[in-house]
DNA sequence: CGGAATCCTTTCCGATACTG
DNA sequence: CAGTATCGGAAAGGATTCCG
């Protein structure tokens, strides 16, 4: 009965784990802020809606999959509402809820600590790289 | 001349952003914080030095690999320090580094809107997905 | 104890083609 | 215009094994 002990161990430590994260408030907001184009997308809507092309022209090399995914993602957690008007062609816009805009300030706050330190960060990586160059 | 003009433009376009990603410093810091396990062992280690093995059993669920990356990470970036101490067994300890604690902050700010906001963000992916079961 | 190196699965994401 | 559906390569990450 003891085979794979230590295995079962480790398998019920990690749903725990898992199980710990799923609840996890920080870290389901912080799954969603690390997503890659969330805080573009949400920083092109600060100022006013937008088009879905729109937001495709200003956010620079995003893929049509990655935005429409990232849309949706902002739209299901009630981050910004979809609009659509049924002309000829279709116009679709994009604009923060009131909820989404309570979270511009947290990505201010990212904003602000990277320009803020960012040269210290580099020069931290300079270093490091510099120490061991071979790895 | 004209065949791929299209694909060549996407592509332009994805390298330049790419290259402007890679500049930004919102970016690069967002990168790192976006990292699953960063802001579990900045928070980890927050309130004293912590040793490897510490750290192992405090963030219930991270794998040895991640654990290590994480850190050289953070260490790259001069947000903590290791140090070695060569007695027998080996013992390592991480703290951070006066910079790394500046971004604390700034964690503590996602943290806090989390813990504020995550009930809408709940019941906004409740309507959403009751609104479309099938998908 | 604190890793490094390897393997191998899963997940991500871009490219492409098609639709209302 | 604003998507959806699908596929294949790349990358992330877990499990395992070995070392100073």
């Amino acid at each position: 009965m003891a085979t794979m002990t230590a295995a079962q161990r480790r398998d019920q430590e990690r749903e725990a784990y898992n199980a710990y994260v799923a609840e996890c408030p920080s870290r389901q907001v912080l799954d969603a802020l690390s997503d890659k184009w969330v805080t573009l997308v949400l920083t092109a809507l600060a100022d006013a809606p937008r088009r879905y092309s729109e937001l495709s022209r200003t956010i620079a090399g995003v893929s049509q999959k990655m935005l429409t995914q990232t849309l949706r993602l902002l739209e299901r957690d009630g981050l910004v509402t979809r609009t659509i008007t049924a002309s000829v062609p279709v116009r679709v816009d994009y604009q923060l809820t009131p909820l989404g805009r309570t979270l511009l300030p947290v990505v201010r706050a990212i904003k602000d600590w990277s320009e803020t330190h960012i040269s210290e960060v580099r020069a931290a990586r300079v270093a490091y790289d510099h120490a061991a160059p071979g790895t």
